[in-house]
DNA sequence: AAACCATACAACCGCCTCTAC
DNA sequence: GGTAGAGGCGGTTGTATGGTT
């Protein structure tokens, strides 16, 4: 016999969620905050299964997450930490503190993968070039070293070097009532002893087509404090999120909190004795990721090139070409 | 203008791990 | 130690949207 379903599939509600929905759910969590899914879906009175309110949640409504266009900062870490881990989506966002997993998931599949491979093809056919776009790449400022694996930190750099980003503006069209999630988002920033950067819900966007009923949602470029000023710009909040900063200083209190709350398990989960899995060692080092990052920063990704190569002598090559054939 | 195709992304599904009992 | 439930994760699908013919 199966093991039973999460929820009774009788009178759950499927498909997009309507803003209404959306400022029931953030109302109760602004009121008794995450967790406890299961209860949710009894006590909102949604008709939606616990693990569909957690993943709207945790993928959308959650303050602090960003969303749009991809920097080329951020499309090189993917590149770079998919190498590195493979398609160890949470573990990557770990280190993108505004993207969800699904999110980078979604981005790597329908444009990293495609770029990675038309750069495959196009370095075949000349690798010279793809050689001297190397030395320009502006991934070299958290790419510090080539201790881990020369061929797949050259291939991830000129990867995210040469690939000119040609997206669109990808945010996301939202039907109705948006302010009113914004607002009320904004109250539990106000009463949140430290608040996340807050999602704004942008109203006067310069899409035209828009009009009450289709607002789109877009990041704020600005992070505003509980007075209502600017805090720091994105661009500011960009470069704070480099691994360098990450390690130097607790920009990232931030998330750790809005993680912690949302992710629980992750907050000084140290216990590695409890991690006796049956898994192959990406598991591991998914594990003392989520720890580094949660009890003190995340590493610079030399840190983990030296762990990786401390630890795992000998595995490091075999992970990277099972992490992705083509490295 | 309509049909078709490609793309992007929100959401779902199933499996896994962890934890409480 | 075994079991069941809750939550997390990664893969996949469904659908809206935009572009092309």
């Amino acid at each position: 016999m199966g093991r039973p379903p999460c929820c009774d599939k009788v009178g759950i509600k499927k498909g997009p969620w309507t803003p209404e929905e959306d400022i029931i759910l953030v109302s109760y969590i602004q009121e008794h905050g995450p967790g406890n899914w299961r209860s949710v879906p009894t006590n909102t009175g949604l008709s939606r299964c616990s693990k569909s309110c957690r993943l709207r949640w945790t993928n959308y409504l959650r303050p602090g997450i960003k969303r749009g266009n991809f920097t080329p900062h951020e499309e090189g870490m993917i590149i770079h930490l998919q190498a590195l881990l493979g398609n160890k989506w949470a573990a990557i966002a770990s280190y993108l503190p505004q993207r969800t997993d699904n999110d980078i998931k979604n981005y790597w599949n329908t444009h990293l993968k495609k770029k990675l491979k038309k750069f495959q093809e196009a370095s075949l056919d000349n690798p010279n070039q793809v050689q001297s776009s190397n030395s320009t790449s502006h991934h070299h400022q958290y790419l510090s070293n080539k201790s881990f694996s020369d061929r797949s930190l050259d291939i991830s750099n000129n990867h995210a070097s040469s690939l000119k980003l040609t997206q669109s503006s990808s945010s996301t069209t939202y039907a109705s009532s948006t302010e009113n999630i914004s607002r009320l988002l904004e109250g539990w920033m106000r009463t949140s002893p430290n608040p996340p950067p807050l999602i704004k819900y942008d109203h006067n966007n310069n899409n035209n087509n828009n009009n009450f009923d289709h607002h789109k949602i877009t990041t704020t470029s600005k992070y505003i404090t509980d007075h209502g000023r600017d805090l720091v710009s994105h661009e500011e909040f960009d470069s704070i999120l480099s691994f360098e900063n990450l390690n130097n200083n607790n920009n990232a209190a931030a998330w750790d909190k809005s993680t912690c709350d949302s992710m629980p398990e992750k907050c000084c989960a140290s216990s590695s004795s409890s991690h006796h899995n049956k898994n192959n060692h990406n598991h591991n080092i998914n594990i003392n990721i989520k720890n580094n990052i949660n009890c003190g920063g995340a590493p610079p990704l030399s840190f983990l090139e030296k762990w990786l190569l401390d630890e795992n002598v000998g595995h490091v090559e075999e992970m990277m070409e099972l992490s992705d054939p083509m490295f």
